[in-house]
DNA sequence: ATGGTCGTCGCACGA
């Protein structure tokens, strides 16, 4: 049975749950990860979720800040989540579906504005953070599993509006791609977006602070869909729903999309 | 050109 996944950072589920819901009608994944909700999980409102079909879910919240969330048209089971870097944020949870799928969804730390550890701790929280997945799947050996999230880091040359202007800029600077590929190789994982669309440049975030972010296209591709070898070759038709960035009150971050034949 | 815009909480802070 084939399965649909989205991966989407709402910023804020409460404010934008129009938005969740029109992505669901007009799109329908099966599973919807969706990270920055900034809502504790007893006030994520997922009774219009449950009415479009998604009567599934696995949260991980707090007040404010962070926050993950995995909403299901198929039952879902919670398998944990890790807090790397001891940071005590809702940053990750995991979901396994009855097909033997598990689901790793992740926000990982957006590291603030100057890449030096020594002067800027939220950038140390971010490559701490990287390591400590890293150290983690290589001693899980994950299989059968699908990772996806806001990995807060744009890897190649032609995943940000400009590769030389962007090099010293958080989210592309060399030692955070170093950092998310040990990460990658560590659980031997497939980037499922470039495995489907090996070829040019390819955004999932625009800043909210450009005038015209569509004309000026100044985007990254922070938002990823990975997959565990034995179930990367299912994958296929992977996309950007680009068109929900320009929706009315848009989070900055678009879907990313990839289904499974499985 | 070193700005600009969001969301949350209730004043800065994080992104």
């Amino acid at each position: 049975m084939p399965f649909t996944l989205a991966t989407w950072n709402i910023n804020s589920v409460r404010l934008r749950e129009g938005l969740v819901a029109k992505l669901m009608a007009e799109e329908g994944p099966d599973v919807l990860c969706l990270q920055e909700c900034k809502s504790p999980v007893e006030k994520i409102p997922v009774e219009q979720f449950r009415a479009l079909g998604y009567g599934h879910m696995v949260a991980r919240g707090q007040k404010g800040y962070n926050g993950v969330a995995i909403l299901s048209k198929l039952p879902i089971e919670d398998v944990g989540d890790m807090d790397f870097a001891g940071l005590g944020h809702a940053r990750h949870v995991a979901g396994r579906l009855e097909n033997g799928v598990t689901i790793h969804n992740f926000y990982v730390p957006a590291g603030g504005d100057v890449p030096d550890r020594e002067v800027n701790e939220k950038f140390g929280q971010k490559l701490d953070y990287l390591t400590e997945m890293r150290d983690w799947f290589k001693a899980e050996q994950v299989s059968k599993s699908v990772l996806v999230g806001d990995l807060n880091i744009a890897p190649r040359e032609d995943d940000v509006w400009s590769h030389k202007q962007l090099l010293k800029v958080v989210s592309h600077t060399p030692i955070e791609v170093e950092h998310l590929s040990d990460t990658q190789e560590a659980g031997r994982w497939v980037d499922v977006t470039r495995q489907d669309i090996p070829d040019g440049q390819l955004y999932s975030w625009w800043s909210y602070r450009a005038r015209d972010w569509d004309a000026a296209d100044k985007g990254r591709r922070l938002d990823h869909v990975w997959a565990t070898p034995d179930i990367s070759n299912a994958a296929h038709s992977s996309r950007i729903i680009r068109d929900a960035r320009g929706w009315d009150q848009p989070s900055d971050h678009a879907p990313v999309f990839a289904t499974f034949d499985l």
